[in-house]
DNA sequence: CAAATAAGTGTAATAATATAACAAAAATTA
DNA sequence: TAATTTTTGTTATATTATTACACTTATTTG
């Protein structure tokens, strides 16, 4: 199993995290005699900034603020597309955003834990998830191509403090009897 | 393994999945003091008839057809929200369209075969996909609360159609030689 | 039963996400 | 350098979904 569980969730050096994808990206697009332009890697850099899955009008938005100028639908729209076409970013369906890929070098077949109290999403590739979605499948004479696999629930941290207030709430029940 | 991937792909008496559907749909909202009033009652129809996905403005159009007079977007989205709630359909998020959930009554985490050729849409309900899902998201500290599984790829019948095309192909080639 | 309340529907307007089409500019190739 | 390809700019529009508020119909309660 591979996962970015860890650094999604928790404090980290980013700054590190941000400057990795960017180098693996230039690589990938060197290797595919892809151009990485300046609009494309702001967006990158935009998803990996954020950490966090992020809207295409968000892109917009916060491109527009940060170049003084106005960025159009289609100008983000192409990088995007670009980028999902190179492996370096994924969109997630349930919440029409994108978000930047951990490990697009490794071949993987993704699946997301999207958590709903924090907004923060962890890309993890499992093969026995894999094996038994394919392995289902045929059973119903279905061949895979792709998957959309995207998980809601709660991550680490935020079940804890979930079990904390609730904890909380329990001793100022009994100190009101 | 629960699945309906044989009346999703072949010919079958599909009026009486119509009339079965529409039944359990009306069980199902009289145990929950649910109205399953006319509006709904035809979204729910609707879905059924085309035993197929179809997106919201689908719906309003081929509602404002039937009933001569212009259907609007909360009309069909209510009912959709309603029918969602109950598990009579489902929303399939790569597609942006909704369906027909062939057995709303067995508890069941759906996962979908979507074939790319046809438009077809096979529910299934797999333990093992299930079990992979929980415990590989467990082993990441995830708590899975819902889930979305969308599979591309290809049915049966339609996997066949191809594979007779490229055979035709090929002997056409040898021909020609 | 009638009044009060709740549930459902009609309607206009608009938000959010995404794409089409075509012209202009920049980069690459021949 | 000319020709070609790739990328970007720009306008317009398509597609999917929601908000807000008035109105009607059903259900509950006194």
């Amino acid at each position: 199993m591979i996962s970015n569980s860890t650094t999604a969730y928790q404090q980290h050096d980013h700054h590190r995290c941000l400057k990795a994808a960017l180098a693996q990206a230039k690589n990938r697009c060197s290797a595919r005699k892809a151009r990485l332009t300046p609009i494309r890697e702001s967006v990158l850099h935009l998803l990996w900034q954020s950490h966090r899955p992020l809207g295409a009008y968000k892109i917009i938005e916060q491109l527009s603020a940060a170049s003084g100028k106005r960025v159009l639908p289609p100008t983000v729209y192409r990088a995007l597309d670009f980028l999902l076409e190179l492996g370096l970013i994924h969109r997630l369906a349930t919440l029409n955003a994108y978000i930047g890929c951990p490990f697009p070098d490794s071949v993987h077949s993704d699946y997301f834990l999207l958590c709903r109290e924090c907004g923060s999403v962890a890309e993890c590739s499992a093969e026995n998830v894999n094996k038994a979605i394919v392995s289902t499948a045929e059973r119903a004479g279905f061949l895979v191509e792709s998957q959309t696999v995207e998980i809601l629930g709660l991550c680490t941290p935020c079940r804890e403090k979930n079990q904390a207030a609730h904890n909380d709430v329990a001793i100022q029940q009994e100190a009101g009897e």
